[in-house]
DNA sequence: TCCAGGAGTTCGACGATGCAGAACGCTTAA
DNA sequence: TTAAGCGTTCTGCATCGTCGAACTCCTGGA
């Protein structure tokens, strides 16, 4: 099963992360169900599952099993972790605040972009559904701001492992497009999202570096292209967003 | 190593994710770091880090091991799955605006409450650092009023399970008392926290059940004593959650 | 410059342990 | 009453996780 895997890993790992995401993906599963979607033992599967109730990582409920809340308790200590992300999470609400058009906070991790914080302008539409979402990170605005800061070969490492897969007609598909892409960024300071994600969407991204200049994350906001267009997106919003980060990484820098 | 555990589990995942706590425990370690603690061979522990690099689950930046963002995103999603908690998580912030005091709902888990939103009045002291801290049960005003939902088998079992320790000299550490103060929260509709928890805290505590009765979770508002005292203590603060309490069971009854 | 210490990595051999499959009991539906 | 489906338990086999040794790389001190 799976067995594209390297050799010399912990196979048992594998089928333990492996069935849990089969639980993540069902949305709760039963130990025959979990067994047969990956070709296991019922067996195994129940073995498995037993363990993982036991080390309170998964909950059973009538027979189905789900994740349990320690995902969330880890997933939010390594978040706030750092004091640097409750800073960002200040700068997502008010720019969620400021321009009531959805804001966001990513952090690059294995070669995509990961929301961090999220936030929209109107309080109804509030959600948090996306946040540990991870997105291709050449086709959204703050993901090319991050791209950006990184260094050269941290960039063909990430083009290399992950492609640059096209999302919709207007995403940047070329490596050297890409290149000179970023190399505008870096010249304006914040990056420009026309629908390279999601036909309808444009975004502004800009990058927020560490004191010491090495890539924290970056900023964003989207917003339909109907709203996004003229003076608003071409000078109120770019400025607006390189003074927030500009005071986040004074904040970053200061704590 | 650690064989206080059942026969019949899955033993290497018991290390990997002793693994993954040590790291949470130690924000982050090395190769060596990690095996001494856990009395493993470097080697068993260079190949459980390196398959949890592989799984991305653990990210490694200048050889330091760190959980990565993906437990965020189990979590997240384990978290937003039920439409409910995000009904919730409205009334936590309604009750902090209103009450400028901390508020938070709590679910059971494995005998224990979870915190699964949490804010408070002030923002400079807004932090969601303690989203799914672990709390035990019986020393606080949403675990009571959750406890008073649970069928009688459950309880027995949650005390058997988990005892009731002290943590300070008013909590309750006797079963019948504890039974008693139940009766009482089923008559009242909400529960009270006198310095059970900490010292020099009081709060007030509402169940929230499904439109069938089963149990949902629980709000809470904890303060100082010396605020949290008299009329407001006594009749504001519970008739206000009382209120919001029922807002939100309607709310998920309809939704 | 050389050596010593510590960290990460690789390898091979042993035996613990994870795995499949069968068998059993329970519940539900026909 | 029977049959099908599910969860649970058990047992034997061979896989695979474990340890320890050996090697390299890096760093700091003499």
């Amino acid at each position: 099963m799976a067995s594209e895997h390297e050799r010399g890993r912990v196979k048992t790992m594998e089928t333990a992360f492996d069935i849990i995401e089969t639980l993540v993906a069902l949305d709760g599963g039963r130990i025959s169900e979990v067994a047969s979607e990956l070709g296991l033992a019922k067996s195994t599967a129940h073995r498995h599952l037993t363990t993982l109730e036991e080390l309170e990582y998964v909950v059973v409920d009538d027979g189905v099993y789900r994740p349990g809340l320690r995902f969330l308790q880890i997933g939010e200590q390594t978040r706030t972790r750092q004091e640097a992300y409750e800073l960002a999470k200040e700068k997502v609400t008010d720019l969620a605040a400021e321009t009531e058009e959805r804001s966001q906070f990513i952090v690059e991790e294995y070669g995509r972009g990961v929301y961090v914080f999220r936030d929209t302008g109107q309080r109804a539409v509030h959600t948090d559904s996306e946040i540990g979402k991870r997105i291709p990170i050449h086709a959204t605005a703050a993901g090319k701001a991050l791209l950006a800061t990184l260094s050269d070969e941290r960039i063909t490492e990430i083009i290399d492992h992950r492609g640059l897969p096209a999302l919709t007609e207007h995403t940047i598909t070329d490596e050297s497009t890409l290149r000179s892409e970023l190399e505008g960024i870096r010249d304006r300071g914040y990056s420009i999202n026309q629908q390279e994600n999601t036909i309808g969407l444009r975004a502004i991204g800009v990058p927020v570096e560490h004191g010491d200049g090495t890539p924290f994350g970056a900023l964003s906001v989207s917003g339909p292209t109907h709203r996004f267009q003229g003076t608003l997106f071409e000078e109120t919003l770019p400025n607006l967003m390189l003074g927030t980060a500009n005071e986040l990484e004074l904040n970053i820098q200061y704590s």
